[in-house]
DNA sequence: TTGAAAGCGCTAACAG
DNA sequence: CTGTTAGCGCTTTCAA
């Protein structure tokens, strides 16, 4: 079976390679008639067009790169997920890459994705992007955050944390603990300054008499748990009667920790979670959350790159905001 | 800055473009002296080579593709990042795709990676795959399950769910539920003969004077706890004192189905699942599971891809074992 | 509107 | 061992 090329259409519909290659781009300057016919032809030969050859002339590959810090993570997974489907819509393909928050690996993995001359990457960015230096032209949507001077995508972490928070809050918690991310993150401090928003816009009405509320930490079940372990390790009277975690992943840790440490919930300790991800609502009880739009998110961030006209660096922006999610692990707090 | 060619690197290094190519590609017939002279330019000059003119020429790409059923599936997703990995040692990227379990998706994915030109598929087939013909000489590696005609790498199944039967058994386990996958899916089969082959190797001492103890769903959470629900939902003694779980996601819900009803596990139930993803370690109490070993899977699923001679359909097929880890699910049953 | 022809950047014969 | 050269399959001027 000799692979069937761009020629083998045009012999048999009777026209130039040219004509079937604008048949194939939609080129308007073909006539209806014969575009009908060429396009005839290219399905009765189940004719399909080299991608690399395509690529090489015309410096659009119909790839999209995709860089995550964690393919683990069950939102960016999600967030991969949803991708793919968009872009598929479009005819585009998506190469998955982890870059496991190391700025060296991602650079290399930009590098590798440059070289493939994709028409656009979604990057989620570690913690150490701005070390890295960026070839230009190369379009790019940064995702999960804003930067400065790149196209963006994410949800409104600050305003969906507070709404967390200010939930628990009207709920009548005083003392409520943060397990943050990490120091370096930007969504990390984005939803910490969330907490500090509502907190300080509570004013008097916050207590903490003892050791701090906050902690920092990395977006994992461990990393929950422990700092859960933390926070609830201490005289009832210091102990925050409610926890807000910056992931799902870190709430669930902390339900853990709290667990072991016979603390019922949400009866002595209220928790909310963030990201929404689909096992937020099978733990037990089912966790409280503020969920993001990841689908959306996802849509926007291929739109923008289908969109935007190479190195033109429209610089999109856009913040899509968070919605709470009532689960079974927050109540009002038990009197002192 | 024009994009630096490889006859840029030619004439600074005084050599044809054809040694050039051959340094690339460590053909064998280049000096080491001139090897050396002329990858130093290359360094210098910081060129890459363009992958579609490569690939246009050589047939060879660089990209695996990989079609999972559902990326959310934490087993799943363990397996595009573990495959990832090892793929880029080798300088491969990965075009990932999910087929929702659809064959009519999974044939278009497939469709498309071929015109790809990517140099083998890496596929957990949908359970109607058989429903669909492929292009021929494109080497896939069948993942998560082994399939007559295929190259394929998967872990053993069937005796992965009966050392976990067994290890119920002797704990002294008699009435033994389980939730076994999709009717159609291969895995799930095997894992239910596993169970047959356990309980039946048990023999009289195996009891179940009531309704069936086996029931057929989805992997997923929710699917889960509502089988959970089903085989708890009846009069103690004809309630199974401990469920086998096909999967980790099942066993979660299935969890979470025996609290809802007030059964404390591992007091009077025990549960077993199957897959060892990360989660398993961070339930309440922490969850007693089968482990696979993914990033062995995906990693000589990958290797298989690059070792395998194009269109010599080795056959290449490996079982890995599973192997059990015990977390706090399980007890010995109370007495009647 | 369509055809002819010139490459895109590289690899693989084929010479030398 | 190395240089020369002919395309890979397509898009895109340039003419007609």
């Amino acid at each position: 079976m000799p692979k069937v090329g761009i020629r083998d259409v045009a012999k048999l519909a009777g026209v130039s390679t040219g004509t079937v290659s604008r048949v194939l781009n939609d080129h308007p300057s073909v006539t209806q008639e014969l575009r009908r016919r060429v396009s005839g032809i290219i399905e009765e030969l189940g004719y399909t067009p080299d991608p690399s050859a395509r690529s090489m002339r015309s410096k659009v590959s119909r790839l999209i790169g995709i860089i995550i810090p964690d393919l683990t993570n069950p939102f960016f997974s999600e967030l991969v997920q949803s991708a793919e489907q968009v872009a598929a819509k479009h005819g585009y393909n998506i190469i998955v890459m982890t870059s496991f928050d190391h700025a060296a690996k991602e650079a290399d993995r930009i590098r590798q994705l440059t070289s493939r001359k994709v028409d656009g990457i979604i990057l989620v960015p570690s913690n150490d992007f701005h070390t890295i230096k960026l070839p230009k032209g190369l379009p790019i949507v940064v995702v999960d955050r804003l930067m400065p001077g790149y196209s963006g995508i994410a949800s409104d972490h600050r305003n969906g944390v507070r709404l967390g928070v200010e939930y628990l809050l009207k709920l009548g918690h005083r003392r409520i603990g943060f397990i943050s991310g990490p120091k370096h993150s930007v969504p990390a401090n984005d939803r910490l300054k969330g907490y500090l928003d509502a907190m300080e816009h509570a004013g008097g009405a916050v207590q903490n008499p003892g050791p701090p509320l906050i902690m920092e930490t990395a977006f994992d079940y461990e990393s929950g748990r422990s700092a859960g372990n933390y926070l609830l390790a201490r005289a009832r009277h210091e102990r925050p009667t409610a926890i807000f975690a910056s992931s799902d992943q870190q709430a669930i840790g902390c339900m853990r920790a709290a667990h072991d440490l016979g603390i019922p919930v949400p009866a002595a300790l209220s928790i909310v979670g963030f990201d929404g991800i689909p096992l937020s609502s099978m733990t037990t009880p089912r966790l409280t959350t503020v969920k993001q739009p990841i689908q959306q998110i996802a849509a926007a961030a291929v739109a923008v790159l289908l969109t935007e006209q190479p190195a033109a660096s429209a610089e999109n922006r856009v913040l899509f905001a968070c919605e709470l999610s009532e689960g079974e692990t927050t109540a009002a707090p038990q009197p002192d």
